[in-house]
DNA sequence: GTTCCTGCAAAATTTTTGCATCAGT
DNA sequence: ACTGATGCAAAAATTTTGCAGGAAC
């Protein structure tokens, strides 16, 4: 399992946070950083279950509470009632969601143009945007 | 309480949908004809259970489920861990939503600049999308 | 040794389902 | 009458919390 430069930038991140380095900790965050997309707790709960290395159901929650509190992963909800979580890379480059509302699958993709529409919009508003989700919904090719 | 335009045309699509008049489905749909923007199941629950029209949380739900699958409502996550659901108008106009991270005030917008961005990326995309939804979070002028 | 971390179990929350009863056609 | 609609309660699924034991510092 190749360490990502995220998840050296996440460990090194949570210690100058003040986090002790403990076992459930880190295996959450090398698993988050070998992800390509957004998992639920529940995903990441029995992935690792899977793969021997069980970490508590609560602690992966509160791992998760802590990274999306030092914005090292961002926090987002598809539609299908759970919430999902993904790398969130230093330099602010990111993805937005497909959902098939059909088989449920979520599939990333990446729209500069839209980003820089998105940028003007917020700010524009009477708030502080910190963070943008887009979710476009439809029917995956499969279903189609 | 006024009936809206909404409210009259979800009632007849459903009635042509097949679906029997029933009181608890009457109130539900004109409560959320009265809403300015999205509400949780829970909150339709308990403002019919206030206003004197108490509605069973099971048939809440069954109807929000129907009013969705005939595309009347549609429905939103917004990050809270509750799905909710709003007025979908007929012309397809709709809104976005602000959200506040700090004290979970939820907020609409409009914008059509992003409007025709999102539909020149719906069509790039190899899917056929439906719907769309953004979600900008941040702090509201009374959190900030 | 002190303080934080972890896991288990229990609780809280949201949503779904089963079923008996009631209402609309 | 027949069939769908409704409400209640129970179940299921997700997330949070309390607490005791263990690990990091």
């Amino acid at each position: 399992m190749a360490t990502t430069a995220w998840t050296d930038h996440a460990l090194r991140r949570l210690e100058e946070a003040g986090y002790r380095r403990g076992g459930a900790r880190r295996a959450v965050v090398e698993h988050l950083g070998r992800q390509a997309c957004a998992v639920s707790a529940r995903e990441v709960e029995t992935a690792l279950r899977r793969s021997g290395r069980a970490v508590g159901r609560a602690s992966v929650y509160r791992v998760l509470e802590q990274l999306a509190g030092l914005k090292l992963v961002s926090r987002l909800e598809v539609g299908d009632g759970t919430a999902r979580y993904e790398v969130a890379l230093p330099s602010g480059e990111h993805h937005h969601h497909l959902v098939c509302d059909e088989c449920g699958a979520v599939t990333p993709f990446e729209d500069s143009e839209l980003e820089r529409t998105i940028e003007r919009v917020a700010e524009r508003m009477p708030f502080a945007v910190a963070e943008h989700d887009i979710v476009l919904h439809g029917r995956c090719g499969a279903c189609d």
